[in-house]
DNA sequence: AATAAAATTGGCAGCGCTGCCAAAATTGAA
DNA sequence: TTCAATTTTGGCAGCGCTGCCAATTTTATT
């Protein structure tokens, strides 16, 4: 398909109208070189009369720069991104960068297909989501020269920038925390970590803790799709009735905690005493209910508007940790 | 701020490498015309050869047709909208569309200069929420000439496309509902509906049909800003500190309703019978909580699908009303 | 084998804008 | 008033691709 005829004013009709030149009239839109403040009305005056759009597209094609920064982002049920697009939308169009986006469904292969079909707009920055990533997006990350942000996890290796926290330590700092709670028969209540790697790497840092403390995991479920309320729900009910002498939950994500206290609320499993939950996000909503949620509060939002800015700002290669907040909650 | 010198391999060097002329290389890339198998594989070598990476800034430019459908939403806290995005989205990258987006955070004065700013891309399509703008908003759009689509919301009058359903309806269905299973002191509590003008519809038609009905609103609490579970919290609780005596509220969605919720749990309200509670939304995570949310439950990500399907399909300007669900739930 | 019809292919002029450079206008200094 | 320095301004060649058209090659028909 193809839509109908765009408004076609374009930069040399202002011209004519405005009575002066083309580069004229394209110095005063960009505010870039010199003109009078008689030229400069003028040309205003002639863009408001014609109602001119100036066309982006050819003007990111002469000046071989886009503006435009893509956003490869797993997932847009999981606030988490919507969050971090949230601070990365800010800083852009607060400085005259639009975003553009594309969704993985947490699939490295579409990963790899979005993120070659972003390029073709040749955006000033790609954003992706973690630092694993297949062969081929690499190679063609690193072929093309842009930028590139990698998010919200720091344990590994980065292309070029990163921004986030270290889902190990977040992993390593709630294992801790509940053993120094005093629990000891401790289960887990996940989603699908081939997929979502960060939620695998804190999964894996708090085993090991649990380990080296020689109180291993007791147990865990760990539901195949993506994280979910229900799913969260779902998942505690089914490792109870396997497990019903657990005292504790480390669940994948606030999510799936959310929905595990949902289930003591309706079963009448009293928290934290009878069964303790902890989650992992430090969702807006995790602190507004009866208990608040013991949790680890993640800067997401930051990460965005952090990785935003160190594009504009054009900084070298590096990596900026932006830590968690362990929040004690009540449900610990 | 200038990114590095970008990938450089340009439609002309595949088609030198590959020995044949540029528009044969377009032809192969794009599958459009006609050429031999023998060409075909000797374009895509020289192309997987040099990593080439077609620059659909100049695809658009010399074809006029963008391939980019720009979504100029309220706010990406409430996931709403990321559905509807993600409803849009999925349908559009099947399509090799793009989807570009900003965020306008309820304020028409920034929806008009975002609009401005997304159509300086030439998109094929702009999606917008709702069907209230300013008139600068309006005139622009029009003049355009690209297709529009407002999202969310069929009472008034649309520009082109409007995909969504009857605020209005949703309210009155709740109105009724809550009639008819008997509250009679009936509260509301909601968000800046300034703002929000979708949520002022269906409080309005709400009221409506409790005044026909001779049971007029009791009383409301509005919190100033966005809905957030906090402020349902918070709402509830001042609203039943001056009036005690309500058995039943509105709130302006699940968001809110859940703030309620949390708040009744808490200080051990019995609902239904002692207070119930009405949303608006469906959000997945209220049919999980111990007692199911009485709610109405709106396709948001239906949406986002049929408009990008009827952009694809170049319709003609219509309204398509995806109507909405009650759902009784538990809670009234 | 000759000719017509169909399938391939390449050349090249833009798409609308920016960047470069030289020309013109203005200002300042002597 | 004259000449240099400075500020404004316009012309025009691309940016990398697509669409049109004509040229060439292949295939079908008689």
């Amino acid at each position: 398909m193809t839509s109908k005829l765009q408004s076609t004013v374009t930069l040399a009709e202002v011209a004519e109208a405005a009575g002066v030149g083309e580069s004229t009239v394209s110095r005063v839109l960009r505010n870039h070189g010199s003109f009078s403040k008689k030229t400069h009305d003028r040309v205003m005056a002639a863009v408001e009369r014609l109602g001119y759009v100036p066309n982006r597209i050819a003007g990111a094609l002469a000046s071989a720069g886009s503006r435009l920064v893509a956003f490869v982002i797993p997932s847009l049920s999981n606030i988490v991104f919507p969050d971090v697009l949230r601070g990365a939308g800010g800083v852009l169009e607060a400085n005259q960068y639009q975003s553009v986006f594309a969704v993985t469904d947490y699939d490295p292969g579409r990963e790899e297909a979005m993120v070659a079909a972003m390029l073709a707009w040749r955006p000033s920055a790609v954003m992706l989501a973690g630092l694993e990533h297949s062969e081929g997006t690499a190679k063609i990350l690193r072929a093309n020269g842009c930028r590139v942000v990698e998010l919200l996890d720091l344990d590994g290796a980065a292309i070029d920038l990163a921004v986030g926290f270290s889902n190990g330590a977040a992993g390593r700092a709630s294992a801790e925390f509940m053993l120094q709670r005093g629990y000891r028969r401790i289960g887990y209540v996940g989603h699908d970590f081939h997929r979502d790697t960060r939620a695998g790497k804190r999964f894996r840092a708090f085993c090991t803790v649990l380990e080296a403390a020689g109180r291993p995991l007791a147990g865990h479920e760990i539901h195949a799709g993506a994280s979910s309320v229900e799913a969260g729900r779902l998942g505690l009910e089914r490792l109870l009735a396997r497990l019903p002498e657990l005292d504790a939950i480390y669940f994948s994500n606030d999510d799936m905690a959310l929905g595990g206290y949902f289930h003591c609320l309706a079963r009448g499993i009293s928290i934290p005493y009878q069964l303790a939950i902890f989650g992992y996000n430090g969702l807006d909503m995790a602190k507004v209910t009866p208990q608040p949620l013991s949790t680890i509060r993640t800067p997401r939002v930051a990460v965005g508007q952090v990785a935003a800015q160190l594009v504009l700002d054009d900084a070298p290669s590096q990596t900026i940790d932006l830590g968690f907040e362990l929040i004690e909650g009540e449900t610990a």
